[in-house]
Formats: structure tokens, C-alpha cells, sequence
DNA sequence: TTGCGTGCAAAGGTTTTGCATGGCA
DNA sequence: TGCCATGCAAAACCTTTGCACGCAA
């Protein structure tokens, strides 16, 4: 991983600013867009999209794809989590992703790279499924 | 899911031929237009996009997207492994998709299903990291 | 024969890029 | 001041769609 010195700008603050406050939601680059114009602030799309490259390659931000979808979705990760070791969780049905340490699941994990040779990366690994609520709510 | 007739045309064949025969491989749509033409087989785009959504909706190929990449990617599942019921792991260096049958993992599996209520679909969850020949290579 | 499948080309949506200008350190 | 960042518009890229024709059942 290279050094690479960022500048800290009015537009970076608040595509941080917006992530914070839209966190726990997929966020697309078009949310993003429309965050700022409802907030009056101006932001070239290229600047955004360079941004959040920018701040994928730091951690700063996760970047994943939904199924069947065709834009790239964002998530603010840093200073909440320490994503690099735990699992995550996301409802197909309610979009909800889940941080999620759990014990049984590190171990399991320690068994894949002990026997399996495989060593998980977590910032990239999302379990999808179903969570209780949503479950419940069929019923 | 609704029940819905396919014709069985040439084009279809050939499609699932063609990713059977790349199987293992992360298969773009360019990969298979490639394939095509190599063969001198005619397939239009059209068509290629057409029949893999139906293949997906089939479950006889699964539609993924690797991170930071714009195209989807395919594979071939069907009457290989009954994909449902167990995980998948990917490999980032090497590009290996591993199917995997263990035990621990589907305790694990249980758990969260029984203590934290979240049913995994195994059709869209991959499991990302580095397989063990790929950490070896390395030193 | 019927109606789904195909192929072409055009349209649509998302992301990247070139270039002149602006702004942080 | 020296670079990196920004903004605009155009280009590039991937996928979908409309329509006329072809072909499986």
C-alpha cells in the first residue's frame, strides 16, 4: 500500500459528512447527488466519484454491488468499526447490513484458515440472507 | 417463482456449452462473445444478455460482481453442485470459487440462524479472501 | 401457426477522462 | 509556488430495448 497525501477539501468534508449521515443505508452515487442539491452544496459528479475512490482505498469507505443492480453502492466505515474483523450481515430484504461479532463465527473462521488454508478477507465478504425482523414480518 | 416454458434454441446450447466449458473461471460477457467468436459461433449481444438472465432466473448460472468492476460475471452451477446448501468461498489473488461442504461452517451457520435469526442465502453470499496456495506462493 | 427467440442498431444508465481552472499546503 | 483537486462536458463502457424477422413446438 503506497503513501499518498490527501488534501483536505470542502467537497471531501462533506462527502465524508453526507456518508456519516446516511450511514446504515446503501448509499448510491445518485443519493449522494441529491443530498447535495437538497443541502445546496456543489459538487461535480467526477469530483464525487474520484472522492469516493479516494476514500475506498483508504478504508474510509466500503464499495460493494447489490445483486441485479448496475451502480455501485457506499457505506461509511472508519471510526466505528473496526471492519477487518468481524463478519458482516446484510437483509436482502431490508437493505439493513449488520456488523457483527460473534464468536461461533470466528471460530468457524479459524477452522477455514487452520484446515482450509483460507483466509478471509471481512472488508470485502458480506453474508446475504434474511433477518429476523424481516422474517417475522412475512408471517 | 413462476413457471415459464424456454425454447431450446441453438444459441442457448451453445451458451451453456460455452460456460461449461470456462467453468471455474470468472466469465465476463466479453469473455463469451470471445469464445464465439473464436468458434465462428454468431451469437448476438442481445441475445447472450438475454439468455443468461434466464439461465440466471433458472439457477442454472449464477450472476455475480467482483469488486470494483463495472461488468457482471458468470458461472455455470447446475447438476454440478447443489449451491443452496453450502458456502462459497473466493479466492482475490487467484480467482478460484471454492465450494465448500464443512461442517463447522454450517454450525455456524445454525447459530446464526438460531441465536441471531439471520438466514443465510447461499446463492448470493461469496466469501472473499486468499486461498492457500496463493498465501504460500507469496514467500 | 403461434408466439417466443434472435439480431441489429439505437437508446439508456453509470463511470471515467481530458483539460482548463481553482485551492490547499 | 507547486501540486493536487475540481468542474464541465465529452467519451467510454456496460446493459437494455424496439422492431422486424426467424424458428421451435
Amino acid at each position: 500500500m503506497k503513501e499518498k497525501a490527501y488534501y483536505s477539501t470542502k467537497q471531501r468534508e462533506e462527502i465524508i459528512k453526507a456518508l456519516k449521515e446516511l450511514e446504515g443505508k446503501d448509499i448510491t452515487i445518485k443519493d449522494l447527488l441529491d443530498y447535495f442539491k437538497n443541502n445546496d452544496i456543489k459538487i461535480g459528479q467526477a469530483t464525487l466519484y474520484r472522492n469516493l475512490d479516494s476514500l475506498v482505498e483508504e478504508n474510509i469507505v466500503r464499495k460493494y454491488t447489490l445483486a441485479n443492480e448496475r451502480s455501485a453502492r457506499f457505506e461509511y466505515i472508519a471510526d466505528v468499526h473496526d471492519c477487518h474483523n468481524h463478519f458482516h450481515f446484510k437483509c436482502e430484504k431490508c437493505g439493513k447490513l449488520i456488523h457483527f461479532n460473534c464468536e461461533t463465527f470466528l471460530k468457524a473462521q479459524n477452522h477455514l484458515a487452520q484446515e482450509h488454508g483460507f483466509d478471509i478477507n471481512h472488508l470485502n465478504t458480506v453474508i446475504y440472507g434474511e433477518c429476523r425482523s424481516c422474517t417475522n414480518h412475512k408471517k
